[in-house]
DNA sequence: CGTCGGTCGTAC
DNA sequence: GACGTACGACCGACGT
């Protein structure tokens, strides 16, 4: 060792109290906690980082008693007993120090406190510096010129000097500290009434513990009588306080050598926690000591240039009748993206790449692109031969593009992750990858690189294109492989996925790619407009603050009107800052001129950065058409969303954003038809419920919020007021929600004893949703997961924890997810089945979009009608509920107006 | 010059 | 601390 460098003793179980405690609990995807795992060896980790080459010990108390138990029976007595989660963390931390080549030391009878004290002090002796890491302040007592503590987790560091700042006493006074003002982790109670501060006192005008009880006579008032009365037992609190340094050890500081990390061990262990960002630490660790990963399989990826192999791939797809696929284009757009290649694999381990589009300075002669694709669509249109891909929805849109309708695609492995677990995994290639094969694949960026001069996929070297094309289609045969048992052990999850989620997939490829007509110089027209009242009211915002400022930052606005105007502060961000959110700046702008101005400002911003200036940058230039995409494996309920652009989001509750669904609209000579269910979450609550009232309102074909408030506010129905109605809307809603009073509260500006009593009334009224609501919540806790109709599952895995917040949240997730869920479920089939009549009897009609509640078709003027009738009869028989099912049709040239 | 967390606001 | 599910714009701090 060298002189500079000192002994590092690291304190355990300090940390693993601490860890477990103070962190977010983490557990592995089967349920298995790992967090106080991952604090501590973290915690380790950045310690060795930091110090290279230092030797470090790590150092736990061991199971069992100590010697201080027969000393003193109370001792630790307040600690409880040690949580199940903690207890079966112990094991793989021990295994991990060991395979990160650390001497681990868990002394039969003897505290860490006492091995680190014996350790330390025998290092000093003989002229070496010690540094204890540990988040325990009783070590402090062993600090000296040469023994320092440090808490890795707050990287605080304890010298002498800093001890007797932080403790008002030197470091050698800390055990006379410890006895006079006790120790509630260690059950050592002390002197009555005496803290750190009183003792520190006392210390120093006496001395030390002795001098002080030789004194205990002249202490004054009711201190001085507790002290005096606890004067027998001092000697003993004094003892239990003290970390012995002389404990009998079977080896010495020089025994205690740092060994090279096992990379494979700590590999594996790594892998069964699910460590994603070591584990590739670990891998690469490997790789660059020449070690193959051991795991994987062999691997055998051809990139194919001659006609030879390519017909030979061909005869084997055909010949095996089911194979995993993928394709290469230039771009993530499904609608710009040409192809460049194509990857195949029928086993394990085995597979190839068809490139013919990459164009680069000494590309290789490829196969021609028509002959290629010429050759591959009979076998991709059969709908006999089963495909295997991951996001087919993708792989079908561009071969769409390019005249290839497949046909056969059963198998998505992104939706079988997603069906089996929606929120447990991400449900990208390389994460799956990772956590269900074990296996780091190459990232797209890692052969295209990334940023600014990241190319496109024909630009990439052949070499480096093949094996990553070729993994690819490997990497999903293998994910089939391993999803698939585990969905057919589930037959409600086997069905969701091939009766609803397989299904579903060629009809949203189909909707992305028949787009929505948006008139842009409309948009733009608005966007001029908004521009000129936002100046106005910019200008008008500066007047009131007197200066100028940037509307659009949060930050600066939270300083003119709190700091600068000194409005008062009505509520918080997470974060801590004053809120300028929008009810905040409403109730403000009851005595404020200010607040009304930004609010004003905020939602012309809004309509026209997030919509007017965006819409129309978005049109496809080759269709004239907003092609969004539709995303299946993101929510955690089986909602779709939808992204570039979001059209799930387009305004509508206010008269202003409404002008934007004016611009979209039908082409020369067709309609916009609009069809949506009404109120589908309330009438599957009704179902789930079987409430009487509930189900009696809907059957009597009665606006659901004025019955409600006819029943909470107990008046006749063509009594209830616009606000009683109001409320019971907010109430409904709540319900959906899992709401609480707090929150209800909230929502409609009323004391929260007054929301509370609506939410009692309304569970009086109509008792079968109350007991739904806690069969639903007791089932959650059960089985740890919740159900839609359709057996659709999501699972919470927090819905047990003791951490109220977290639990309550997973509680109201439970409330709502079969709601949503069941929602999401039916519209999916009617989706389906809409579809199949559109191509089998309107194929000139099109489906251009989803809104979770809402279906939007673009058609002949002529054909409306029919359309109209046709879909309103498949959207209410998509599910046999005991309420009916309500769809409402509009139509119109605009979105607008189809309403 | 990109990335990312915080905050806000739109929909159902 | 806050009634569920999403996507995205903007700001500003941070790292390259």
């Amino acid at each position: 060792m060298a002189d500079d460098k000192p002994l590092i003793l690291v304190d355990g179980s300090s940390y693993l109290f601490r860890a477990f405690h103070a962190l977010p609990p983490l557990t592995t995807s089967d349920g298995r906690p790992t967090g106080a795992v991952k604090g501590v060896i973290g915690m380790l980790r950045k310690l060795c980082a930091d110090r290279p080459d230092s030797t470090v010990a790590v150092i736990f108390d061991p199971p069992g008693d100590t010697f201080r138990n027969e000393l003193y029976a109370d001792y630790k007595a307040n600690r409880t007993e040690m949580p199940e989660d903690l207890r079966v963390q112990i094991q793989p931390i021990h295994d991990l120090i060991e395979a990160m080549g650390l001497p681990l030391i868990v002394e039969p009878g003897v505290e860490a406190d006492d091995v680190i004290g014996t350790l330390a002090r025998a290092a000093e002796a003989r002229g070496e510096k010690v540094l204890i890491s540990t988040g325990d302040k009783d070590m402090a007592q062993l600090v000296s010129e040469r023994i320092t503590l440090v808490n890795t987790m707050t990287d605080t560091v304890l010298d002498a000097p800093a001890v007797a700042e932080k403790f008002g006493v030197s470091p050698e006074l800390i055990i006379d500290l410890l006895a006079l003002a006790g120790d509630t982790v260690d059950n050592i109670p002390g002197v009555e009434k005496v803290g750190p501060k009183t003792a520190a006192k006392w210390l120093n005008e006496h001395g030390d513990l002795d001098a002080l009880m030789a004194a205990a006579d002249t202490v004054k008032g009711k201190l001085g009588e507790n002290l005096r009365s606890a004067l027998d037992q001092l000697p003993l609190y004094r003892e239990l306080a003290t970390i012995r340094c002389d404990v009998e050890l079977d080896f010495e500081p020089a025994d205690l050598a740092v060994r090279e990390p096992d990379q494979e061990r700590l590999l594996g262990l790594y892998r069964e926690l699910e460590f994603k960002g070591w584990i590739s630490e670990a891998s690469d660790a490997l790789e660059a000591d020449g070690i193959d990963d051991a795991a994987a399989p062999e691997r055998d990826y051809a990139t194919v240039l001659s006609q030879q192999d390519f017909d030979a791939w061909v005869e084997a797809l055909r010949a095996a009748g089911r194979f995993a696929f993928d394709t290469e284009t230039t771009s993530l757009d499904y609608m710009r993206a040409e192809l460049v290649g194509v990857s195949f694999a029928v086993s394990p381990g085995s597979a190839a790449y068809v490139p013919f589009g990459h164009r680069y300075v000494g590309a290789p002669e490829q196969l021609d692109r028509e002959q290629v694709l010429a050759a591959l669509k009979p076998l991709l249109e059969d709908p006999k031969v089963e495909k295997i891909g991951q996001n087919l929805k993708y792989d079908m849109s561009v071969l769409a593009q390019a005249g290839i309708h497949l046909a056969g695609a059963r198998f998505d492995t992104m939706l079988e992750s997603y069906v089996l677990d929606s929120v447990g995994t991400r449900h990208n290639m390389d994460d799956m990858a990772l956590k269900f094969l074990g296996r780091t694949t190459t990232s797209f960026s890692d052969v295209a690189g990334k940023g600014a001069k990241q190319l496109t996929f024909d630009q990439v070297g052949l070499d480096q294109a093949g094996p990553y094309a070729a993994e690819d289609a490997d990497v999903a045969l293998q994910l089939h492989g391993l999803l698939w048992p585990r969905l057919e052990a589930e037959p409600s999850l086997q069905r969701v996925f091939e009766e609803i989620e397989m299904p579903l997939v060629p009809i949203l490829s189909r909707i992305e790619r028949n787009g929505t007509l948006v008139d842009a110089a409309l948009l733009q027209q608005q966007s001029g407009e908004l521009a000129r009242r936002m100046e106005e009211l910019e200008a008008r915002a500066h007047e009131e603050a007197g200066r100028k400022f940037n509307l659009g930052s949060t930050r600066q606005l939270q300083e003119i009107l709190y700091a600068e105007l000194g409005l008062p502060v009505i509520r918080k961000t997470p974060g801590g800052a004053p809120s300028t959110a929008e009810p905040v700046l409403a109730e403000l702008a009851h005595d404020y001129a200010l607040p009304r101005i930004i609010m004003d400002y905020r939602s012309l911003a809004k309509l026209k950065s997030t919509y007017t200036d965006t819409l129309p940058r978005q049109i496809n230039p080759d269709t004239g058409r907003i092609h969004t995409s539709y995303h299946q494996a993101v929510t955690a309920t089986g909602r779709l969303s939808s992204s570039e652009p979001n059209l799930q989001n387009i305004p509508i509750r206010s008269a202003e954003g409404r002008r934007i669904r004016q611009a979209f609209v039908a082409p020369e000579g067709r309609v916009l038809l609009a069809a949506d269910y009404s109120q589908i979450e309330l009438r599957i609550m009704a179902h789930l419920s079987a409430d009487e009232g509930l189900l009696a309102a809907f059957e009597a074909g009665l606006d659901v919020h004025r019955a409600t408030a006819a029943e909470v506010f107990g008046v006749e129905l063509d009594a209830v007021s616009d606000e009683q109605r109001r409320n019971a809307k907010a109430i409904n809603f709540g319900l959906i929600y899992g709401m609480s009073a707090f929150g209800l509260a909230r929502q409609l500006g009323l004391p929260r004893g007054e929301a509370q009593d609506y939410i009692d009334r309304y569970f009086e009224r109509y008792p079968g949703v109350r007991d739904y609501m806690d069969r639903t919540r007791s089932q959650a806790r059960e089985q740890g997961y919740v159900e839609t109709l359709f057996g659709r599952r999501l699972y919470l895995p927090e819905i047990r924890v003791q951490n109220q917040q977290r639990r309550q949240a997973a509680e109201r997730t439970a409330i709502n997810a079969p709601m949503q869920g069941s929602a999401a479920d039916i519209i999916k089939r009617a989706m389906i089945e809409v579809d199949r009549w559109l191509q089998e009897a309107a194929p000139d009609a099109l489906m251009i979009m989803q809104v979770h509640d809402e279906l939007v078709f673009e058609v002949a003027k002529d054909a409306a009608d029919k359309l109209a009738e046709a879909v309103t009869e498949r959207m209410q028989a998509a599910a046999e509920l005991a309420v009916p099912l309500l769809v409402e049709v509009g139509i119109g040239q605009s979105w607008d107006e189809a309403h």
